[in-house]
DNA sequence: GTTCTAACA
DNA sequence: TGTTAGTA
């Protein structure tokens, strides 16, 4: 995938990316805070973003508006790693590499179901069940 | 005019 | 989370 360095361009300030997600700026580097998102910095210290960004940023208010907390977002999004594929396949036991698979499949089925499911009747039950999880 | 950090009548 | 203050 040599089309990773585009999505990865540091690109926009943080007004546009407002307008992109539709988050505050307060949200945003709020996010930031808690390592949701690692946007670049100009020389002068301003954020920079990349489509990456703006799409985890998508995510993140996606399973906001499901209800979930920060706590609950960090556990069902991949940590920001760069070179996550490096490390997997650098893992010499093979036994923990299945387990690490298994638990990256069952972060990925998690966080399908949340950003799918759609339908009203369910999302209150969703997040009764994610509050078992997360909350604490 | 925009963005940044820190802080809260 | 909003918003404001004081900068860069």
């Amino acid at each position: 995938m040599g089309d990773d360095i585009r999505r990865n361009m540091a690109l926009f300030p943080i007004g546009i990316v407002m307008k992109l997600t539709d988050l505050s700026a307060r949200q945003i580097r709020y996010y930031e805070q808690h390592n949701l998102i690692v946007p670049a910095r100009t020389s002068g210290n301003q954020r920079l973003f990349s489509f990456n960004d703006v799409e985890r940023l998508l995510e993140i208010k996606a399973l906001i508006e499901k209800g979930v907390n920060i706590a609950g977002i960090k556990q069902v999004m991949s940590p920001v790693t760069k070179e996550s594929e490096e490390a997997t396949v650098l893992t010499p036991d093979t036994e923990s590499k299945r387990r690490e698979m298994s638990e990256s499949q069952l972060r990925r089925l998690l966080k399908q179901e949340l950003i799918t499911a759609k339908r009203p009747g369910q999302v209150s039950l969703i997040q009764g069940e994610l509050s078992r999880f997360f909350n604490k």
